[in-house]
DNA sequence: GCGCTCTTTGAACGTTGTTCAAAACATATC
DNA sequence: GATATGTTTTGAACAACGTTCAAAGAGCGC
């Protein structure tokens, strides 16, 4: 009955240490972006993938490093997507709307992964990961770079920037977690619009 | 050396059904804001309560419908803080402003209970449960009142505070998971105020 | 006394995250 | 070729978890 009756355990030379991350990796986004975080079991990953769970412990660690790289890979995403949305020569005011259209349209595409940025919580005596900070970083600087030309202080530009990003994470969470539309029946996008307009002074021009 | 044998396991009488209710919601409550949402276990609730996981499960039910328990609790009183902020006679901006620094003092002297609130999600499929709705709802509320003075028109007022609300959201939300330090020092409240002024057109009183 | 109902519980089931020690492979050394 | 070394992979085990089951205790009407 061609019994198995006892299986090589050993290295399979499939893959090296580098691809593995990347397969563990997306194999845990995929779940992620399929059942939420709830989804995302040591155990079931380990099934997806073919390998027992002690080879993620080796190779990357815990859920909650897992749950980190996930998170990594999902802020780079975000990252290259709002590079793209203003990589224009557009009037500064047409970026920042550009710009917050993408963010929600990354976020409603595949909302469960984007939650999960903010859902997994860090131990809080653990310091902050800096990859986390930097990639952070990196996107309010583009956000800052389109309001540089209508926001000269940079004192104000950082709280203007700062608080925009809040602003447009408040509505994309409320949003995905469908908050939002209790109160009110438009479209995030909509609001953000209503939000940049108000907020940047625009001269309300009503935007067809 | 009194050891007891078998202990009684009928009904105590020392709690009537509401006030058991009580009792696990404020344990759970406290749980949750000693270590957060992954401090909130069934077994250990019930053992902080002195009864029996399964007492739980009959008077409340599972961990999701204590976690709701626990969260229309904070509703609460967030509202009764909330009321109290603007029962006063000041501006229609001023009365905006206290509001802000009413939530987000809010959320700043209890942040992992506040958390809970936003961080548990309920299954996709489940209709939105109404009592969270209303209390979502009597919340805005509050925040129209205030701003029916300075937004006459009902549609552009329902946006607004929409906006405002998820504005706010954000701000507490990154702030409570540190993740407004990495981009600015300044205070939530600070930020808060800076919103408000630009988004409400106020005539920029620098405000000492 | 008996029977009914509600409360409370110990025990059990299935699953989870994580760890341990051993097995299997690849590679270097003799 | 044989032997040792180091890495990868795994089955098994452990403690804990949420949840369910059936039974035991307590109060109450009769």
């Amino acid at each position: 009955m061609a019994r198995v009756e006892k299986r090589g355990t050993g290295p399979r030379g499939e893959h090296n240490r580098d691809e593995f991350l990347a397969l563990v990796t997306k194999a845990a986004e995929g779940l992620v972006r399929r059942e939420g975080l709830r989804g995302l079991g040591m155990r079931r990953l380990a099934s997806t993938i073919g390998y027992a769970p002690n080879s993620i412990y080796n190779a990357v660690g815990d859920l909650d490093a897992v749950t980190m790289r996930v998170n990594a890979r999902t802020l780079a995403r975000l990252q290259a997507t709002l590079e793209a949305a203003v990589a224009s020569d557009a009037a500064p005011q047409d970026k920042a709307l550009a710009l917050a259209d993408a963010y929600l349209a990354f976020v409603a595409a595949d909302p469960q992964v984007w939650s999960l940025v903010y859902e997994h919580q860090i131990a809080p005596d653990s310091a902050f990961p800096d990859w986390y900070a930097e990639a952070l970083g990196q996107t309010t600087d583009l956000v800052a770079r389109v309001l540089a030309p209508m926001i000269p202080d940079p004192d104000e530009r950082r709280q203007a920037v700062a608080t925009l990003w809040a602003a447009l994470h408040g509505l994309a969470s409320l949003s995905t977690s469908r908050k939002l539309a209790v109160l009110t029946p438009e479209s995030p996008r909509d609001l953000a619009r209503l939000l940049i307009r108000r907020f940047l002074g625009a001269p309300s021009r009503p935007d067809a």
